[in-house]
DNA sequence: AAGCCAATCAACCGCATCCAA
DNA sequence: CTTGGATGCGGTTGATTGGCT
């Protein structure tokens, strides 16, 4: 039994595409449109590939006003926060990008943003493990217990990243922090009426463990979001500096905070998202993606 | 120059969700 | 309400590239 393929996988071609091909459905799409059928296009422009190759293909490179590499600290910093916010959702974390892909994203985070927070904390850990936290040192992956083994990777990430941030904001009692840890404290403290980011939602977790701290996690991230007292609004421009001296490293504060013409990273953060220029206006919002952020604004009162 | 290894990124795969019949 | 096809998405794979020995 199982699934219907979606195409004869032994009538069509795989792997890298060729500039012919490339050229074909460029030229299709820009005449014709997509035709609302993927399934449907390369029969119609006589391409021997699978509808959803086609796709993929088309959103991710051919489509006018890509940009690939190079991203900029300023990119860096809204993936990292938003990464720690909502997870590997990287068609919403591409959207807040003008002309990345949610490919180019994910990759990037993978191969570059990950090592680069995760790996200074690894050095900090080496350094720091003996004076460290008791609640620390237990999350160290190497003294992990079974259920924490079960956590996902995305999950441990987000643990990492939020308690790495946590240490450099308050070595001594980051655990009672209410902007970074608040779902630990209150099971009220985030909103699970959210359609989108909430606890039901990580059903698809695979262990009760992993749903609390995602949950948790998200917590974490909704009280960021919401509306602040001056108290945390004043954690909130901590962390943001955190964060970014864990990708730039100390020293280099400030590198991702100043853009041409002045421009501070404020304007780009996560937590204090305006209605004029997030979602709305970004390249290639989707539904879904604006779905988020809607609830997050009405939600949070953002 | 050759071989090895790690990093990178394009592309594939399979599952979840949406939506029309 | 149910079903099945289409689409979207995230995780993973594999080919390529570049650096090092």
């Amino acid at each position: 039994m199982g699934r219907a393929p979606c195409c004869d996988k032994a009538t069509v071609k795989k792997g890298p595409w060729s500039p012919e091909e490339d050229a074909m459905l460029k030229n299709y799409i820009e005449e014709h449109g997509t035709g609302g059928n993927w399934i449907a296009l390369p029969h119609k422009i006589g391409l021997k590939r699978c509808g959803k190759s086609c796709r993929l293909r088309w959103l991710n490179y051919l489509r006018p006003n890509i940009k690939h590499g190079d991203f900029t600290p300023e990119e860096d910093s809204i993936i990292c926060s938003l990464y720690i916010s909502i997870g590997s959702r990287w068609s919403i974390i591409a959207a807040q990008l003008p002309g990345r892909t949610d490919n180019d994203v994910k990759n990037y985070w993978n191969t570059k943003l990950k090592k680069r927070l995760l790996g200074r904390r690894k050095d900090r850990d080496t350094h720091q493990r003996q004076s460290a936290t008791p609640a620390m040192s237990e999350m160290s992956t190497e003294n992990m217990n079974d259920g924490e083994r079960a956590l996902s990777a995305s999950a441990m990430e987000r643990i990492q990243l939020c308690m790495q941030l946590q240490e450099l904001q308050n070595p001594l009692g980051a655990h009672h922090n209410p902007l970074v840890w608040p779902g630990t404290l209150s099971s009220n403290s985030f909103n699970s009426n959210s359609s989108t980011v909430t606890v039901a939602e990580q059903g698809q977790s695979s262990s009760m463990n992993e749903h609390l701290m995602n949950a948790q996690l998200e917590g974490a991230a909704m009280d960021g979001l919401g509306s602040p007292s001056s108290a945390e609004n004043s954690n909130m421009i901590s962390m943001e500096a955190e964060l970014e001296e864990l990708l730039y490293g100390e020293g280099n504060r400030g590198k991702a905070g100043v853009v041409d013409g002045g421009v501070q990273q404020g304007d780009v953060d996560w937590w204090s998202y305006d209605q004029g220029k997030s979602p709305v206006g970004s390249w290639d919002f989707t539904p879904e993606a604006n779905a988020v952020f809607q609830d997050y604004t009405s939600v949070y009162d953002i």
